[in-house]
RNA sequence: CGGGGAGUAGCGCAGUCUGGUAGCGCACAGCGUUUGGGGCGCUGGGGUCGUAGGUUCAAAUCCUAUCUCCCCGACCA
């Protein structure tokens, strides 16, 4: 491709709306454009390297019995009232009706199109199991898309489903899904972490989040550098400390004039954060067993030197979501905004769930459940009980691995993939049954497998970049060759030479693009950078007197001079440098 | 949805407080010069100042409403 013909615009100064790396670069090496929040277009660069991305994707699902499909985008609201999901999902579906008046969405993920059609086309055991997937558009509204093609609101993603006869055959496959994972990630040069996560709402029994760990993350990642321990912090355990041993003491109201923090009222009272209990008030929504929901008020008891953790939380009381509760509902139960405790508030509706490190935790200072008060010597079981006892607070660096005791540590991650052990949830929803070896009818057992490839492209840029611009790997790189000619109208021999490399490069089956601007060495030089090719050839006058052209790595800046009959072999030998290195990043993973 | 910031030429910005016929740099077109890390000179094209109302002799500037975008938080199947 000729830099002179290729539909590209490079931006010397950052755009005012950018902020991380890899949004800053994407739109200054022209790969993409943003048309509205979180909706964008990918420009001819931006395409290449997509599209080589999910090749990846389609080779390493294929290596693992996939098959591709398509599915629409558009979906009858009839399928997600099925599933329920319909009624569920908030405004991050966007609905829309059609002219007759019927309900649609559009995909935000294709639980189920694809259960739907599972449901029509299998009938036996014997057409189990299979793995199909797709790389569409998704479309989920998102309340703040961020940081370039991070969170998005329309996006690409490799969406994957496998159907099974039973648990034991979906568990036999994950592994496979999870190793495909991780060669699509090092085959894109990025060096993803695999962590367990959440599944709470989506009914699963176990799942991963592929991590891309860069500062612009949004989630928490806690890990264990000593045995390797790795979790999202909404999923995290850690082992809790041992409360002192001590006799509990007679309750005592103290008075704290305007202490209404866990930091001061330690500091007014001269304890630890880790000898006073606090409250977190929530209101959850919760499904009764009629499947009908209820809005239940929470009274949360954590330590006051550890942080609640809603999504433990949320699972521990099968909520389905949780809000703030405002401070009259607060002091509606008896409790006080800033001094609340289990102690002696109206109970009726409200469900008391406490870490279960509080009932281990002798003498405690509390609320008092009124302003300006609190007590000391708070024991679990004589002053107060709860409804449920279990681990709702955060793991947070210092707090000891669940493993091995070690310290743990945090880093930021960005999620570029998730897999996830659906189970029946969708299949038993949608009808896909299926009769077994002995003619029963049993649901289809599914997996669901996610990778979004602009997020992808995004998180390879934040760790391939330096201030010049992009590093590409080579897999992944929109071409291999950046061949500036510096020849001009006057020096014509150079320009013969540039454009005879061009063709013998072209000849040789290497992607090149050619800089045949007119333009100054320095603004090629610094657009080769910012574009990031893995190999940049030069071809000037200087060198051509000697017969050299000068060679040069992106990635490590070496330099080097090849004569100009040499120059495919030269080429070659970098970039296969290059893809051994991308080799060697590959590696067995075992769950 | 809460908090903060910003909309003026393709990009980055000044001008707004204090109303008076819209400017700078880059980019773009032409000419000349230059030619291995974003050169220089001359000439030129391009903006109903986000939108809609209002105040005024006069509005980018003041008032009102509204839309959009960015950041932090909430949310994220």
């Amino acid at each position: 491709m000729r830099m002179s013909k290729l539909f590209i615009r490079t931006l010397r100064e950052d755009p005012a709306e950018a902020e991380i790396p890899s949004h800053k670069l994407l739109l200054r090496a022209g790969m993409v454009r943003q048309v509205a929040a979180g909706i964008f277009e990918f420009l001819p660069l931006g395409q290449r390297v997509k599209h080589k991305i999910e090749q990846i994707m389609r080779e390493e699902m294929d290596a693992i019995g996939g098959q591709e499909i398509t599915m629409p985008i558009v979906h009858p609201a009839e399928l997600w009232k099925r599933s329920g999901r319909w009624y569920e999902i908030g405004d991050d579906m966007a609905r829309f009706k059609d002219r007759n008046g019927r309900d649609y969405c559009l995909g935000m993920t294709h639980e189920e199109v694809i259960t739907d059609l599972a449901a029509q086309m299998v009938d036996s055991y014997r057409q189990l199991p299979f793995m199909l997937y797709q790389i569409q558009t998704k479309f989920r509204d998102e309340p703040r898309p961020r940081g370039g093609l991070i969170r998005v609101r329309e996006f690409t993603m490799k969406d994957g489903y496998s159907f099974h006869a039973s648990f034991e055959d979906l568990d036999a496959y994950y592994p496979k899904v999870y190793q495909a994972y991780f060669n699509v990630f090092r085959r894109c040069g990025l060096d993803a972490i695999a962590v367990e996560s959440d599944v709470g709402m989506m009914g699963g029994t176990m799942a991963h989040e592929f991590m891309a760990l860069t500062p612009v993350g949004e989630d928490t990642i806690i890990l264990c550098d000593r045995c390797g321990y790795r979790a999202n912090r909404q999923v995290a355990t850690f082992l809790k400390p041992t409360p002192p041993d001590e006799a509990p003491l007679p309750l005592e109201e103290v008075a704290t004039p305007g202490v209404d923090t866990i930091a001061g009222l330690a500091a007014f009272l001269g304890v630890p954060e880790s000898r006073t209990a606090k409250a977190i008030f929530l209101v959850a929504e919760i499904q009764a067993e009629d499947g009908s929901t209820q809005e239940r008020f929470v009274f949360a008891v954590v330590r006051g030197d550890m942080d609640l953790n809603e999504t433990k939380l949320a699972n521990a009381i099968k909520a389905r979501r949780l809000r703030p509760a405002h401070p009259d509902e607060i002091r509606a139960i008896g409790a006080e905004p800033g001094y609340g405790s289990p102690i002696g508030i109206r109970r009726e509706n409200v469900l008391v769930v406490v870490d279960d490190l509080i009932p281990r935790s002798p003498n405690l200072v509390a609320g008092a459940n009124k302003p300006d008060t609190h007590y000391r010597n708070v024991n679990y079981g004589r002053d107060f009980t709860a409804d449920r006892v279990a681990d709702i607070v955060a793991a947070a660096p210092g707090h000891a691995c669940p493993v091995c005791e070690s310290p743990l540590r945090a880093e930021r991650g960005v999620e570029v993939g998730n897999i996830f052990k659906l189970g029946t949830k969708y299949s038993e929803a949608m009808g896909a049954t299926f009769q077994d070896e002995d003619g029963q009818i049993r649901p289809i057992v599914m997996g669901c497998y996610g990778i979004g490839s602009g997020r992808l492209m995004a998180s390879v840029i934040e760790l391939n970049h330096d201030p010049h611009g992009i590093i590409w790997p080579v897999s992944i790189a929109p071409y291999h060759v950046y061949l500036v000619g510096l020849g001009t109208a006057k020096a014509h021999q150079v320009v013969e030479a540039a454009d005879r490399i061009y063709f013998e490069l072209t000849q040789a089956g290497i992607e090149t693009l050619y800089d045949d601007r007119d333009e100054r060495a320095g603004v090629k030089f610094n657009d080769a950078d910012l574009i990031g090719l893995p190999v940049r050839l030069t071809v000037g006058g200087r060198g051509l007197e000697r017969g050299v052209v000068e060679l040069r790595n992106r990635r490590t800046g070496e330099t080097q001079e090849v004569p100009v009959d040499r120059v495919i072999q030269g080429v070659r030998a970098v970039l296969d440098q290059e893809w051994a290195r991308l080799r060697a990043m590959l590696k067995e993973e075992t769950l």
